[in-house]
DNA sequence: TATTGTTATACTCTATAACTATA
DNA sequence: TATAGTTATAGAGTATAACAATA
């Protein structure tokens, strides 16, 4: 195929739906050999890297943020608190709301979640050179800015 | 941005995972817009295409290619044999094993799905320029041939 | 003994709808 | 009346383990 070729959309999308899933699965089962616990899940890992960039947030907007409904937060919190990784805060100025914050063992499992996330990209993007590494992280990081906006 | 920018294997994957949700979501909205019936998930429509690419293809045999379990393929094939996409057949080579086969109402329905592909692929990829969208491409096939190999 | 597919069971991610407490 | 979060419930995707039929 030469290089100029220019795909159907379809096509692109198809490769990619046939890929996610294998690329997951390489990536818990390197979270599960870097000794990561089974319950720190790829979702679950999204969800607290985010509240720990945000320092302390909103369980509403943490819906918004990540595209979910409100019922879904409540049990990513649930799961993630019970295993000591969240805590919750009562919102001093609105007294509905709830406010999230990472407890303290949270940053160095998410060390180590990175630490995983880099080998399995390694593996994972092996066979790209470094530039088409860099052309699909520019589609990628184009792609995530359309996503923010919807 | 310079476009010599070689990234992190960790960012390239943790811009893949944000993306891949939204992504999926936009997919299944096309499909339910088209007039697709809501059982007609990704997944499924996966499985579904797989075994109408192959003819006739061994349960166990499809566990392989999409890399998932026995047990799930069960789960599958009952559901879409259920929505009559699918037929199993007994195969005359070795009583234990069951064939697949798509049903006489799959095929328009996999051209019905093809086009919400390529729709929400259309809009998906609208902000990247040909250029852009075959080196995505390109990236994507290379990473899909390393997931078959594994 | 090994393999094919199924039954039994469970966990995670996601959603909608009804409800409680507050605004 | 509207909003924040929870309880109740459900469906989809995935997995492991035990089992029956067949090889």
């Amino acid at each position: 195929m030469p290089r100029s070729y220019v795909p159907e959309p379809g096509e692109v999308l198809e490769t990619l739906f046939r890929n996610s899933h294998s690329v997951h699965r390489q990536f818990e089962a390197l979270l599960t050999e870097l000794g990561l616990p089974a319950y720190v899940t790829g979702p679950r890992l999204r969800f607290l890297i985010t509240v720990f960039e945000s320092g302390r947030i909103r369980m509403n907007d943490m819906a918004a943020k990540l595209g979910i409904q409100a019922r879904t937060v409540t049990q990513f919190v649930d799961a993630l608190e019970e295993h000591k990784l969240l805590i919750r805060l009562p919102d001093p100025e609105d007294r509905r709301a709830t406010l999230l914050q990472v407890s303290e063992s949270a940053p160095p499992l998410i060390a180590q979640a990175r630490v995983a996330m880099s080998r399995a990209a390694a593996q994972v993007l092996q066979p790209l050179s470094p530039e088409m590494r860099s052309h699909l992280f520019e589609a990628l990081r184009l792609l995530a800015r359309k996503g923010v906006q919807e």
